[in-house]
DNA sequence: TTATTTCGTGTATTTGGTACACTAACTAGG
DNA sequence: CCTAGTTAGTGTACCAAATACACGAAATAA
């Protein structure tokens, strides 16, 4: 077959890829972080950040590379989500696309073009431009899984700064949900889980009281409750 | 590099393998399928059942493949697990395992050992002999899964026959959660979730009064409840 | 017919979720 | 300094779901 490749094996491998689907919350709205490819195929076309294993990284490393490489972001949350493997899905060669999913807030960054993207953009999830590969589909299930862990995990307080106030929060949940809260309800409902401690200081914006605000108690980690 | 293999690549490539942690319950245990190795690395050892993807298929169909090759098991709940990749995992190369969990009912097969494997048994999952490269590890992960989905699918079901009585339902949760169930909750429950239906039969076993027997309603898919 | 075994059922209590409206604290502007 | 405007913060009544708990029914075997 092809000796004039560097790299021979007596079986055939796969490519193996990371693909990362990284969420925030802009403009009271949740987006996606999307490249616009700078090489073929699908060029100029925008898909997720991602790319190439390396040898010597897992897969968690090549995703967190990849992200900071192609957009320059970095220290979030990260979740494996799911490998696609359908033989035909990169017309290049075959390969399989381990998927994760993160969350940051959407205060710290500025997404910049790098490597082999030239640009990097937020996108809402209702205003997405047409994906290269079956990047749709990722972003599907990516939301999916986020929708699902909302009312079992502290996966939410990912999208915020470090404090915030209920009020934040609670709109966090109601543009995830996409429906109103009760503000009572919504309250007694977090301060039974015992996620959050009061920081003593208090939020002053605005023409109005003051809200108090709250750090997660165990920042680190997204636990999962009940 | 190595001109004399078949399979050139420009970059190199990780090799790509499914294995998977096929569950049941006999003798009153959750029980795991395991092979014995037949080749190195790790010659005679126990493993999970697994092996290389093929360029043409996807990773369901090779897991499908594998346990149907390695122990003419078919026909069953299969589910994607996780995607493990830590660099030296398998001493031979650089192997990327995504995992499957499977359920099925113990009355129905017979493993039987077959292309590489020695041997294939089921083991307790208290009684675990060593395993073979990083498998303990992922039948870890499938038990938890399992677990965690209990109570909000219909899962376990897939580890009965077709139709069941509601105590023999009750001794799957049972073994399962490793704890004692009220009787008449466990019941209750049942008929709030209406995934039962009454077949009409009663099993007869036994010098003491028959149970009626069950099926599920829609046996095909497992159901996310609530 | 009696002993033994598993099957099948109801009620009272606790807990978690939902529906719902007003006062408190601040700022801006007259 | 008073008023209008804005968001923060709080409690109670109701309903649904989960829990604790005990006994008669239906079969077989001796």
């Amino acid at each position: 077959m092809n000796q004039d490749q560097s790299y021979c094996y007596p079986y055939p491998h796969p490519a193996v890829t990371t693909d990362v689907v990284l969420f925030t919350i802009r403009d009271e709205d949740l987006q996606v972080l999307l490249i616009q490819r700078a090489n073929p195929p699908f060029r100029e076309m925008w898909a997720l950040p991602g790319g190439f294993l390396d040898m010597e990284e897992d897969l968690e490393a090549c995703a967190k590379r990849e992200l900071l490489e192609e957009t320059g972001i970095e220290g979030l949350y990260l979740e494996q989500l799911y490998t696609f493997s359908t033989p035909d899905r990169d017309p290049r060669e075959r390969v399989i696309s381990v998927t994760y999913f993160a969350l940051t807030r959407s205060d710290t960054l500025q997404p910049k073009a790098a490597s082999d993207a030239q640009e990097a953009a937020w996108f809402s999830l209702t205003q997405l431009p047409e994906l290269a590969f079956d990047h749709a589909k990722i972003i599907q299930l990516a939301k999916q899984r986020l929708l699902a862990k909302l009312n079992y995990s502290t996966i939410a307080f990912q999208l915020l700064p470090e404090t915030f106030t209920l009020s934040q929060l609670q709109t966090v949940y109601e543009i995830l949900l996409n429906e109103k809260l009760d503000k009572r309800n919504f309250r007694k409902g977090m301060q039974t889980r015992q996620v959050l401690r009061e920081t003593g200081k208090l939020s002053r914006t605005g023409n109005h009281r003051p809200a108090k605000t709250y750090r997660v108690i165990n920042p680190t980690r997204v636990e999962i409750i009940k």
